[in-house]
RNA sequence: GUGGCCGUAGCUCAACAGGUAGAGCACCGGAUUGUGACUCCGGAGGUAGCGGGUUCAAGACCCGUCGGCCACCCCA
């Protein structure tokens, strides 16, 4: 193999695959559509500046999983490992936050982190943000419209929807040093990783898959004690809502988000198919973010998906993976026959543009031209040879004869192959 | 960054107390001159990830390195 090879972490997308990405977005494009969310095309690459200010500088992702470089003039950019940071600051940029906007985005993320089931360096997220509304409708409308994505999927049922509250900033430092306090004096009884966090990130101690420090946790304080109120209401309407609309969820008080720009409701789409990572969908309300980044105060709540994973699912679930055959196989010996059948290929294709032909190419034999027609899974061959051009004719070669009746073909005059193939096609 | 397993033809995998590599599929050609599929015959394709060591001899053993998978971590 040649020594040149991918980047770690950096897939290809091969055509057996294709098939099942594109049934992916476009489902995931006509739900959003649905609920009058408009695309937005975002750059790769944004100020580093920007990751740093939105994420979170403590966080992993800014710390040690970002693509940074400097670009000829020596300004620091950065390879997009999420895709919020972009939107926000896009809003903002392009003045579109006068009025509620309902926005989602899709394509590449890079996060610098060690490649295994469901995560790679380059991995492809759908982003939803909707910018300009508090009230937990909203909240509950953006957690509707994932679970009609799924549906329409055929995954709703590989789905459990996981939702918190974690309140306001002042909440969550409240109960940080609560929780600190009470973690401290029990710092033996926790695992090395979260003895670690207790100093960089303690609330994501809540999360850890340790099961000794999960049960050091049941004695601990409780995230939803120290909630100020608006949090609480809007977290108990949101709930209320998502009942009456027939959603199931789990309410895991131990949920929290990696980044730092959360408040209020956060949720997540698990699935056990995936293995360790079964977080298919996060995401929760930002309301501080906007200002944070320099435009007026508005409140917002968005989501992203993962695309990789979402595909794995759907390969789990069969979804069919195999690149369309080909409608029409065009078989051409000799040279004029050749000019010929690429004529009137090209005319056919005027004609009937949504057929998949495809041109025999390279020469060969009369015989492996027709192999190369039979592999191609067409269902007819149109067929020029010497006999052909002589009499200005083709034959259309019927190739998925069903049982019994022999290949059917039938030769025709140039100007009724459109009818003749079409008929030929018709089931 | 840490750990476990793995690395032989395009793909999926074999073999053998360590004695210089094989199958299936795929690919190419042929079975009387322009007709695929099934069958039969033939062919091409690997310096065994790479480097070093042990040995008369290594794909097999040892070390290193790179890569893959899975898990930790992190997260979508």
């Amino acid at each position: 193999m040649s020594e040149i090879t991918a980047i770690r972490g950096m897939n290809d997308i091969l055509p057996s695959e294709t098939a099942c990405w594109q049934f992916l977005e476009r489902t995931v494009a006509a739900v959003l559509s649905s609920y009058g969310y408009d695309e937005i095309r975002l750059p790769l690459v944004e100020k580093t500046a920007l990751f740093k200010r939105s994420i979170g500088e403590v966080t992993d992702i800014v710390e040690k999983e970002m693509y940074t470089f400097d670009d000829r003039n020596g300004d620091s950019m950065t390879l997009r490992p999420e895709g919020t940071a972009g939107c926000v600051r896009a809003a903002i940029q392009q003045g579109l936050l006068n009025t509620p906007q309902r926005l989602w985005y899709t394509g590449p993320m890079f996060r610098y982190e060690r490649p295994q089931k469901g995560r790679q360096r380059q991995f492809h997220q759908t982003g939803v943000e909707a910018f300009g509304v508090a009230t937990p409708d909203m909240d509950a409308e953006l957690i509707l419209l994932c679970a009609q994505i799924w549906r329409q999927l055929g995954l709703l049922d590989s789905m459990e929807l996981q939702l918190n509250s974690i309140g306001s900033a002042e909440a969550r430092r409240a109960y940080r040093e609560a929780l600190v306090d009470f973690l401290q004096a029990r710092v033996e009884q926790l695992d090395e990783d979260s003895q670690r966090r207790l100093h960089s990130n303690p609330l994501r101690i809540l999360d850890s898959k340790n099961s000794q420090t999960q049960s050091v946790l049941d004695d601990g304080p409780s995230l939803e004690d120290f909630l100020d109120e608006e949090a609480s209401a809007d977290f108990a309407r949101l709930c209320e809502l998502l009942q009456a609309a027939g959603i199931q969820y789990v309410v895991n008080r131990r949920l929290v988000r990696g980044l730092d720009y959360y408040n209020k409701t956060v949720f997540e789409w698990v699935t056990r198919e995936l293995g360790a990572q079964g977080t298919v969908c996060a995401g929760g309300r930002y309301d501080g973010l906007v200002g944070q980044l320099g435009g007026k105060a508005t409140p917002a709540i968005g989501c992203a998906m993962g695309m990789e994973r979402l595909v794995l699912l759907l390969l789990e679930h069969g979804q069919a993976t195999a690149p369309p055959a080909a409608d029409v196989y065009v078989v051409a010996a000799g040279d004029a026959a050749q000019g010929i059948a690429l004529a009137a290929t090209q005319a056919l294709r005027c004609q009937q543009p949504q057929l998949r032909i495809v041109q025999h190419t390279g020469g060969g034999s009369f015989k492996s031209q027709m192999k190369k027609a039979d592999k191609s899974g067409a269902r007819v061959a149109l067929i020029w040879g010497e006999d052909e051009v002589a009499a200005e004719s083709v034959t259309v070669k019927s190739l998925r004869a069903q049982n019994g009746e022999r290949a059917a073909q039938v030769t025709v005059a140039l100007r009724e192959l459109e009818t003749t193939l079409c008929a030929a096609l018709a089931p």
